[in-house]
RNA sequence: GCCGACUUAGCUCAGUGGUAGAGCACUCGCUUCACACGCGAUAGGUCAGAAGUUCAAAUCUUCUAGUCGGCACCA
């Protein structure tokens, strides 16, 4: 069979991925063993707004080569997919599109109306994402894929919801809370980022006395809250103000008098330590309100304009306009003492990036106590989850864990899971799994519910059992999904959703479902640009996935995701793809020439063992295939994606391409049919291991085998369509790995080696042929004895003499290796000059080794307190060394 | 302020106690009948610095410097 010359990626990626969704090889299903292991991931469900970033791809690729890898291993395999309806996100992208399309915002066509347009929205435009996902190539479950608005999970939802408020671990109070005044929602403590102020000022303000012509100065970075000031506060200790607690200030601008209070919050050291406390605004000045039965006087809007409290003079004012407006009246009044330069972060919104307003407000809450107390003994008692990296994942979770405030969970959004409680006239609240059940609660009345809906990430933190049909009104017993796929196996996620989801899951999950929702946790590490910058919108140093696998193939993209080490950061480089661009043409063409020469052979794994008994390079080969087996399985076993990687390749490139293939060349292109399915059974074996890694490449050119057939699937998957998918993953079998046929082709090797070596050195055509001389010990020549004709082929050589010396005119080059002396004369080629260099540079090498060996052995401490066989390796090694140097310089000598 | 990670060849990165590795780039040679997205052969590192533990340290400990990150506070 002739195939191109050149692998187009694009062709292999059109040609699979459907064939593989139609015939159902992504399901567990398609596993026909009842008593097979399960293993299951569910995806961290990306936003429905979403588009793939290379963070997707990182650990898509990841979980698939997991799924697909235990797939092959007879696992029944489910990677489940699904979509995250991203509260926020949505709601501004549909409200922006509102306002293009028809000028108009949510509130003039009202709630019911806007979330039929998001789900219109969602309906169009919300399967970009799982279309990317195809792209990728994830065998991902279609037939199970969810939405965290699907019926099914939003019942979930409401059913923690009750649960949890039926318990006492949901409750609604007025708060200090984080408000994003444009976005008109409360957001919770991790939705919050610090970052530092362009500007920061601190404001020395005098507040005048009540009563004497003395003034307090305070110090603020928000001089707009003074409007709100209810109080003054000093340490207790403080000896400078001891004779102020009590006293009343004439608060400037308002026409108010507020008490100078004493609390221990206040530090004597900053400012002029002297506070001014405004508890609507601030949440340390709340507790401090709470303490001292202070007044909460809001004097802000929700879209942080000042309220009618503010006062006629700065109602409806921007805060920052009011800022400066406070400050100038007060420069006016002479009660301005100073402005200095200030160092200070700001909370902004994660989302929209605007500076967070503290605002009293009601809201629902968690108390997260007893949840942290379920995930904090889960992980004292079982060590669960086990994050990959441990360091630093498992302390950084715990800690914060330890330190665990309650979450605000209520967000001021129509697109969400609308907040199951329902207020009768009077303000009483129901909480009920539906309508219906609120108003049989509420005894019959007309109730209304809450406006709210909420966060995003608390049915997130469902996801593990909610997509697998728990609803809270099934026995787990009678749910075949939740039986068979819960607990999952690993979650695959990046560390900035730790807290988010990944701590959630597990708290939810030991509440719900009384069982961790994973046992392993991989962190992924994040990819950077080519200059070691965060990929951002606003930097736009983003690199597409999609360019990349239209640049370079999804394959190669896939390699070169999974070839990053597990947690690590890592700059991206084209050049990297590139290379495994490379090894996948270098793969396809390693095919090709097996195909090219392939008649009246077929792929047969059993030949693997019948041809190890063959020759040395046989034996060889399928030994170093046995090893790397083990060693790939082992990788992937203990997440070392990159290690698996790296051992793939070079088996492949070093190993089967630039030696087995070279070596058995003429035997494959002069029809022996024996070797030709030898080489075929171990292509095979090869594409399988590479399979979950480049899923495109193996399916296209493992359908090309001759012999290939479904009797090559695991038995578990017998009567499914043919496909490498479903092939059995190859395991080491011991009786293969052939230490002593490894060690013999290494003395080839290596022979064969150091006569390029001088052909390279020395300048030689390779066009010309020369003898080569090789002097070893009786065992060792007759392994070259063996392989002659492969030494002759690939050292370009046209006569081998060997013999226990070395017989050969002056007018040659020569080498040693660890088991023969070689020469190549060169009668009227040679450089005398050269040689000489070359034979010398060969010497100054071993005689560094040698001079470490040297001052090793030397060392008695060493020679007593080391591993006796440790110290047999290296008098070993040295006593080669000196052999090898020995006859070196009797070379060289010879030359003088 | 607290916690942590990182610093290895020109570049991007592997490598957790026993002779420093890969890919790319560089140098030299090659239309060798699968592949120039290739083949062959070189060159290139006092493993950030210092001290310590050890027979032995890139690897363990401490300190220093630089880079990056998380958390908390911020009147």
């Amino acid at each position: 069979m002739e195939i191109a010359k050149a692998y187009d990626p694009r062709t292999a990626e059109e040609h699979h991925y459907a064939r593989w969704e139609q015939s159902g090889v992504f399901a567990p299903e398609i596993n026909e063993d009842l008593g097979a292991e399960t293993y299951s991931i569910v995806i961290p469900p990306p936003n429905v707004t979403g588009s793939l970033h290379m963070g997707h791809a990182l650990q898509h690729t990841l979980m698939d080569v997991l799924t697909r890898w235990k797939r092959m291993c007879g696992y029944r395999t489910l990677f489940l997919v699904g979509v995250d309806h991203a509260g926020i996100s949505t709601q501004l992208m549909v409200t922006r599109q509102l306002k293009k399309d028809a000028h108009k915002t949510p509130q003039e066509i009202g709630r019911e109306e806007f979330v039929k347009r998001v789900w219109e929205w969602k309906n169009k435009y919300g399967g970009e994402i799982t279309r990317q996902i195809r792209r990728e190539g994830l065998s991902v479950d279609w037939s199970r894929e969810r939405f965290t608005m699907d019926p099914g999970l939003s019942a979930a939802v409401r059913e923690v919801f009750v649960r949890l408020y039926e318990e006492g671990w949901i409750y609604r109070g007025t708060r200090i809370v984080n408000w994003c005044p444009r976005d008109k929602t409360v957001l919770s403590d991790l939705e919050v980022k610090e970052e530092k102020a362009k500007d920061g000022k601190l404001y020395y303000l005098k507040y005048p006395i009540a009563g004497g012509g003395m003034t307090l100065t305070v110090a603020t970075t928000r001089p707009e809250t003074m409007l709100g000031d209810t109080a003054v506060a000093i340490n207790p200790d403080d000896e400078r103000y001891q004779h102020l607690i009590g006293a009343k200030i004439a608060l400037p601008l308002t026409g108010r008098e507020i008490p100078v209070i004493a609390d221990e919050y206040v530090e004597s050291e900053f400012g002029t330590g002297a506070v001014k406390i405004t508890p609507a605004h601030d949440p340390n000045d709340w507790e401090i309100g709470e303490r001292h039965g202070l007044e909460k006087l809001v004097v802000m809007n929700d879209d942080a304009t000042m309220s009618e409290a503010a006062g006629v003079v700065f109602a409806g004012l921007d805060r920052y306009e009011a800022r400066e407006k406070v400050v100038a009246a007060f420069e006016e009044l002479g009660l301005l003492e100073t402005i200095e330069d200030h160092e200070m972060t700001l909370p902004h919104c994660e989302r929209c990036k605007t500076v967070v307003e503290p605002l009293l407000s009601e809201q629902w809450f968690v108390k997260m106590d007893e949840m942290r107390d379920l995930a904090l003994g889960l992980m004292k008692e079982a060590g669960l989850p086990r994050f990959y990296p441990e360091v630093p994942h498992k302390k950084v979770y715990t800690t914060w864990l330890e330190n665990l405030r309650d979450w605000t969970i209520s967000r001021q959004l129509w697109w969400g899971h609308q907040i199951p409680a329902w207020y009768d006239d009077e303000g009483n609240v129901f909480v009920a799994r539906s309508e219906d059940a609120a108003r049989e609660k509420a005894g019959g009345k007309a109730l209304r519910q809450d406006e709210d809906v909420l966060d995003t990430w608390f049915s997130s933190a469902l996801w593990p059992f909610s997509t697998l049909g728990w609803t809270g009104t099934d026995e787990r017993a009678n749910n075949r999904d939740l039986e068979q796929f819960y607990p999952t196996n690993v979650l695959v996620t990046g560390r900035d959703i730790i807290f988010l989801w990944v701590s959630r899951m597990v708290m939810s999950g030991l509440k719900f479902i009384g069982e961790r929702p994973f046992d392993d946790v991989i962190i992924h590490g994040t990819v950077l640009d080519r200059n070691g910058q965060r990929m951002s919108k606003t930097k736009n140093n983003g690199i597409d996935p999609l360019d990349v696998f239209e640049k370079f193939g999804v394959d190669a993209t896939r390699m070169t995701l999974a070839g990053s080490a597990t947690g690590v950061d890592f700059a991206w480089r084209d050049e990297r793809v590139e290379s495994f661009r490379n090894f996948a043409n270098k793969v396809w063409n390693a095919t090709r020439f097996c195909l090219m020469n392939s008649e009246g052979a077929a792929v047969d794994p059993e030949s693997l063992k019948a041809g190890a008994t063959g020759s040395l390079a046989d034996g060889w080969i399928i030994s170093r295939l046995n090893k790397t087996a083990k060693a790939v399985n082992y990788a992937l076993e203990t997440y070392q994606f990159h290690e698996a990687v790296q051992l793939l390749y070079h088996f492949i490139w070093d190993d089967f391409c630039d030696w087995y293939i070279e070596l058995v060349k003429d035997e494959i292109v002069d029809g022996d049919a024996r070797t030709r399915s030898l080489i075929l059974s171990i292509l095979e074996q090869s594409l399988r291991m590479l399979h979950p890694f480049m899923p495109f490449l193996t399916e296209e050119l493992w359908q090309k085998l001759p012999g290939v057939s479904k009797g090559l699937h695991g038995s578990a998957y017998a009567s499914a369509e043919q496909t490498i998918m479903l092939t059995t993953f190859p395991k080491a079998d011991e009786s293969l790995i052939n230490e002593e046929a490894e060690t013999a082709m290494g003395a080839v090797i290596a022979a064969i080696s150091k006569v390029r070596n001088i052909r390279s050195e020395m300048n030689i055509s390779p066009a010309i042929r020369f003898t080569v001389h090789i002097a070893a010990d009786a065992e060792r020549q007759a392994i070259f004895r063996e392989n002659d004709a492969q030494i002759l082929k690939l050292a370009r050589a046209d006569k081998i003499v060997l013999g226990e010396k070395l017989d050969v005119p002056k007018a040659a080059a020569k080498a040693v290796t660890s088991d023969a002396a070689i020469a190549v004369p060169l009668e009227g080629l040679i450089d005398f000059d050269k040689e000489r260099a070359r034979l010398a540079n060969q010497i100054e090498k071993l005689s560094i080794e040698l001079g470490r060996l040297n001052g090793q052995l030397s060392n008695t401490n060493f020679v007593e307190k080391a591993p006796a066989e440790k110290v047999e390796t290296l008098r070993a090694r040295k006593a080669e060394i000196e052999q090898q140097t020995s006859t070196l310089r009797t070379n060289l000598e010879a030359l003088e």
